[in-house]
DNA sequence: TGCCGTACTCACCTGGAGGTGAGTACCCCA
DNA sequence: TGGGGTACTCACCTCCAGGTGAGTACGGCA
């Protein structure tokens, strides 16, 4: 798994932090839990629209190890975990920030379109 | 390959930014044309320890693609073909500037060791 | 009585990112 | 005379990120 092969030698500090990055859905979980504060597995499953449940739980453990998400166990049936971010969540995500502004200009240039999610926009129509 | 899949429909700035950087090598090659102004192709292969030839030539096609790199080729022989960032390419690196700042620190906090390579430190005495 | 929801785990499979090694056309230098 | 450097292309292969679908223990609700 990818948190074996990792912490290994970074020839930068972009390098490092696209390291902990990396993943398909890792940016918008951090988006997700940034957004709304605290988040349950079925919130964050239903808010982005196509991830597996196996790549969900993978990449909430594999940002927690990394120190970025806090995950919080509440002992009773049916199950309830929460998550959040916590300060080095916070603070990469400040740091995607600047990436974020570039990115969305680069949509407009392009003219790409922009899926609606019920990331941002509250309204979730779509799900597939 | 990555150029047909690409420009899908994002879910925000970081997905867009992040279609464009992700790459093995891409940042890595961001930062060598950032510090060196322009390089040459064997230049970035022996600046890019451990990348592949097709590798390479597949990135840079990409990001010549995207708009981030520009590239000059002198109709001589032996070829001579010359890499340098677009204003895009530019506006990107101080977006990944930000990045960088938290993967250092991150990396100081676990306490990765860095691969030394002549890419950031201006100062360019390691070459393997 | 049986289906839904919660938060997972496990086994299996596929596609594509990335690596390997050879080939090319030409020139320079020892 | 031939070996190395230039900037690639092409065919082939490996490996793993990510997807699919099933199973689990328990309670609530119709």
């Amino acid at each position: 798994m990818a948190a074996s092969a990792r912490r290994g030698p970074y020839i930068c500090g972009v390098d490092a932090a696209m390291d902990v990055v990396s993943g398909k859905w890792k940016s918008l979980i951090l988006w997700e839990l940034h957004n709304y504060g605290t988040r349950r597995f079925a919130e964050l499953r239903r808010g982005l629209p196509g991830v597996s449940e196996k790549m969900l739980v993978q990449h909430l453990r594999e940002m927690e190890e990394d120190g970025l998400v806090h995950r919080e166990v509440y002992p009773q049936v049916p199950p309830k975990v929460e998550y959040s971010l916590t300060e080095h969540g916070v603070s990469l995500n400040a740091a995607l920030a600047a990436l974020g502004e570039w990115g969305a200009e680069r949509m407009r240039r392009i003219g790409a379109e922009k899926v609606v999610v019920g990331t941002v926009g509250a309204a979730v129509p779509v799900r597939r």
